[in-house]
RNA sequence: GGGACGUUAGCUCAGCGGGAGAGCACUGCCUUGACAUGGCAGGGGUCACUGGUUCAAUCCCAGUACGUCCCA
């Protein structure tokens, strides 16, 4: 016997280990052998110092549906799980942890002693979050779990980068990068987070060679950086510049002669249109400073103090003091004009939280405009959909803009780059460092020792190869040829940019073939009122509480009925709690199920079923399925969600369960029989609809119900997703759907008349037809029992003083034992009599509007035509009840 | 500056050219042999605003206001 409540806290982790011993979530097995259809989901790696937050919950939520949905569906499923090294976060981590421990630090230790520490690490507490996935039920191969620093892996980096090296999509280059000064590396531009902050806007008078008095007003924002000046530009048409193009300033504090240039870059309109140029620390200055040939002057070291190219009283000091003093200089030297106040954005290192750097530095660099190409073409022509599509547009408008990946990172932990170095600062670049000898042999014509390049790769290099490397490339493996292309990705749209397109370039380059097919793009899990959630703002809500509280199921209900296309998800823990209640409110039905010995045999066959009810239920149950699939495969999640739930909850335990318990009480063995059979079969069939949203219960629920009635082939994981096979019936559908219209009716009318929730009233159905006559018969039990009667019988006419509900063209009549309050009954009446007037009123006005006759479609005139016929009826028969009723007082 | 999205019940959100929906919250009644994490009944909305297209607009188009986000 099930228990009164659910208890997920019992039975999750025990039916997770039942699945996983079974080798449910391996590839290919063990259901789904012999199928050619694969469906194939590589996980989002996450990062390895990482913990699940809503983000995860939501995503692998979803990922885990469309996993069973296919699973049962009979595909060859494979949802390939792993982790990235994090190259940052992870020495970040690691680092602090040796600081905490008073250990020598990461540079005392060297580079072979601290990856080590790293490694240690990785292997005590990295991927934690990969129990936390088991733990909202992700029903991952984790016997293919991969991790971007394997050995299978780093091959496949490797060979990426000496290919594309050698293809000449690789290369070293200086130009500007994100530089971040405490990290002391360079960073990507995704990785720089842009903050509004209230600034300064200095506006500075530097002299005009050859001039005496005469100045140009440079306004800038970063006054430390005018000692790496090196020109001042104005607009061509600015005129009024023009006399001084090509004339020479003086450049104040560094005394040196820098040139006064034209360039469509300075906006005429801001500041005093005069800008200075710093090409070495800023990437718009640089970008003018390479059409004008000025020179570059790198002022800063790498941890952003001055060096020695500046005048000595300033070196050694940090880029902030420097500010101070060159602006208290320059207003010594009576050259500042003004200060305003100004809001401007400062790039901030998203780990550091340091303001970045623009810095002038050797990096390696992809050429990432070659091969974006092809991935924009592929998402053009249709190979690769964005769902919701229009994620496509911000797709282009990153890949047409892309700009050269730099992959380099001055980090120890990650893929050191495979390029070593000759004395003469000759490259080779070369899959071991024995080729790499080889061919500097080859070039030299002697044997030399090479010095390895120290960086390493960017984090998303090796993530980029993940959706052919965890399949095994560059090996041709069975799962490559089988998996690849990978089904779908899901992710979020932050990652489009990091992720995606990279993902998209590598594997059309190597693989010759898109990654995936789908992309769905999940929405943002944002607190109860649409704010992003953040630790500072301490509105973090853990989905690891939330599975501790309410269960894993409900969680990921939740995830699946929030995740409406193209919008925000705004986590409301009622919601949570919610769908926690419909978990056990499926659980007791299951129960009532169990109580009423339908467990079993299940064997239905729909074409002999005597019973209407049980018709309607079959009818509803396949329509439900129908729709719920076609909105699971349009990865339409919260209409998926709401089908389940709608039916579960307001079809079959509001009114099949209720209805069928008069056919439990009574005497009818055969009926009972019939009503048994249906209800297991509509309970297991519920259960599998609800499985890939709620695994853990529906699994429990499943194996329990198969203890005692039909001996259950398979873990429901395995099980065969329901199938639909044409069982409509319009005739039944309209005799239960009488039937709740008329139980509502009586409960509406008694509730508002304020008729005790216990009495039992007689019921006398006035100038039915043989249908009405038929059907109140045939249901009399039911009747009673669901709106409380003691007596059915029919009349020709209304008895005097009865509550009068009207129903189509027969009207119910309750006899109430004292006398009604007329009052009270011609107010009920009369409001009915005004939602009916109203429609009435709408209805006719259409139909008697030519236009519409003539041009609205003639299902459509038809429709109203139908609806009007049934409004005046009511109405009449309304108009009829409030006379009889006004007869009585 | 360029772009995307949003504005529907008290709150959080679905819907989307022809009868305004869900969950939570609220009100009244009910411990009836599945379930009080429940049942029954109910209140609550000029679907942001202004124009346009249409026989018909919450839905399509244009604009306005407010809000959120991305890119520069």
């Amino acid at each position: 016997m099930l228990d009164k409540t659910y208890q997920p806290k019992d039975i999750e982790e025990r039916i997770y280990d039942a699945w996983e011993e079974a080798g449910a979530f391996k590839a290919g097995d063990p259901s789904s052998t012999g199928s050619d259809e694969n469906f194939c989901i590589v996980i989002p790696p996450p990062n390895v110092t990482g913990s699940l937050h809503m983000g995860h919950a939501l995503n692998n939520s979803l990922q885990d549906l469309l996993i069973r949905f296919e699973r049962m569906r009979g595909k060859n499923v494979l949802w390939q799980p792993g982790v990235d090294h994090a190259g940052i976060a992870t020495q970040m981590v690691v680092e602090r942890q040796l600081a905490e421990q008073g250990l020598p630090g990461r540079r005392e230790m060297g580079r072979e002693a601290f990856l080590e520490k790293v490694w240690a690490w990785k292997e005590e507490s990295g991927g934690t979050i990969v129990n936390q996935l088991r733990r909202l039920g992700a029903s991952c191969d984790w016997s293919r779990e991969r991790f971007t620093m394997d050995e299978g892996l780093s091959k496949a980096v490797l060979k990426v980068f000496v290919s594309l090296y050698k293809e000449g999509l690789i290369y070293k280059d200086k130009r500007l990068v994100n530089w971040d000064p405490k990290l002391l590396t360079a960073i990507s531009d995704l990785e720089v987070e842009p903050v509004e902050t209230n600034g300064h806007m200095w506006h500075f008078k530097y002299p005009i060679e050859g001039e005496e008095g005469q100045f140009i007003t440079v306004v800038t924002t970063r006054p430390e950086t005018m000692l790496g000046d090196t020109g001042v530009a104005v607009h061509p048409d600015d005129e009024r510049y023009m006399a001084l193009v090509g004339r020479m300033v003086r450049l104040p504090i560094s005394d040196r002669l820098i040139p006064i240039v034209a360039d469509e870059y300075p906006d005429p309109e801001q500041g005093s249109g005069a800008v200075k140029m710093t090409p070495a620390h800023d990437f718009n200055d640089f970008e003018v400073g390479r059409r004008q040939n000025l020179e570059m002057i790198n002022i800063f070291d790498e941890t952003a103090h001055l060096n020695e190219n500046v005048p000595e009283a300033y070196q050694g000091m940090e880029r902030f003091e420097a500010r101070k003093k060159i602006v208290a200089e320059m207003d010594a030297l009576g050259l500042l004009e003004k200060v305003e106040d100004h809001q401007l954005t400062v790039p901030y290192g998203d780990r550091s939280g340091v303001v970045i750097e623009p810095w002038l530095t050797d990096q390696w660099y992809v050429n990432a405009e070659t091969l974006a190409g092809p991935a924009i073409e592929a998402v053009k022509s249709g190979q690769t959909k964005f769902v919701p599509g229009n994620w496509d547009k911000t797709y282009f408008e990153w890949m047409n803009n892309i700009q050269p990946w730099c992959i380099s990172r001055q980090l120890w932990w990650g893929h050191q780059i495979p390029a070593w170095y000759g004395e003469d600062g000759a490259v080779f670049v070369a899959e071991s460092e024995a080729e790499a000898l080889a061919d500097a042999e080859a070039h030299y014509g002697r044997a030399v020792t090479l010095t390895r390049d120290e960086d390493v790769l960017d984090t998303w290099f090796s993530s980029a190869l993940w959706p052919f490397s965890t399949l095994g490339w560059p090996e041709n493996t069975a799962e490559l040829q089988r998996y690849y292309p990978t089904a779908t990705l899901s992710t979020a749209f932050d990652i489009i940019f990091f992720w995606v397109a990279r993902m998209m370039m590598m594997g059309l380059h190597f693989m010759k073939e898109v990654p995936f097919d789908t992309v769905y793009i999940h929405a943002l899990v944002r607190d109860e009122h649409g704010k992003k959630m953040s630790k500072s703002k301490g509105n973090v809500v853990d989905p690891l509480e939330l599975i501790d509280e309410y269960g894993a199921d409900a969680l990921r209900f939740t995830m699946a009925a929030m995740a409406a296309q193209g919008r925000d998800v705004n986590m409301n823990v009622s919601r949570v709690a919610g769908y926690r209640n419909f978990a056990t409110k499926l659980w007791n039905a299951a129960r009532f199920a169990e109580m009423n010995g339908c467990v079993g045999p299940g064997e239905i066959s729909p074409g002999d079923l005597k019973s209407s009810l049980n018709r309607w239920i079959l009818s509803e149950l396949e329509g439900t399925i129908t729709s719920v699939t076609a909105s699971i495969e349009a990865y339409r999640f919260n209409e998926a969600a709401s089908g389940v739930y709608h039916f579960i909850w307001h079809t079959y335990c509001d009114w099949y369960v209720e209805l069928s318990k008069p056919v439990f009480s009574g005497a009818d063995k055969a009926l009972i029989t019939e009503t048994r059979a249906v209800t297991a079969h509509v309970l297991d069939e519920m259960i599998k609809l609800l499985h890939p949203f709620m695994p853990f219960m529906t699994e429990e629920l499943w194996q329990r119900l198969g203890e005692q009635g039909r001996k259950r082939e398979t873990m429901l994981i395995t099980a065969p997703w329901p199938k639909v096979s044409g069982v409509e019936d319009a005739s039944a559908a309209a005799e239960i759907n009488w039937l709740i219209a008329l139980i509502s009716d009586i409960r509406s009318a008694r509730s508002e008349m304020n008729v005790p929730a216990g009495a039992k009233l007689a019921l006398v159905m006035a100038h039915a037809n043989d249908e009405t006559i038929a059907r109140a018969e045939k249901f009399d039990g039911t009747l009673k029992q669901m709106a409380r009667l003691s007596d059915i019988s029919f009349d020709a006419s209304v008895p005097k003083g009865s509550l009068q509900i009207v129903c189509g063209e027969a009207v119910a009549c309750l006899k109430l034992e004292g006398v009604i309050d007329v009052g009270a009954e011609t107010e009920r009446l009369n409001k009915e009599l005004g939602k009916v007037s109203g429609e009435i009123k709408k209805l006719s006005g259409k139909l008697s509007n030519e236009q519409f006759l003539s041009k609205a479609p003639a299902n459509v005139v038809e429709e109203q035509k139908r609806r009007l016929a049934e409004e005046g009826e009511q109405k009449e028969q309304l108009e009829a009840a409030l006379k009889r009723l006004a007869e009585l007082s």
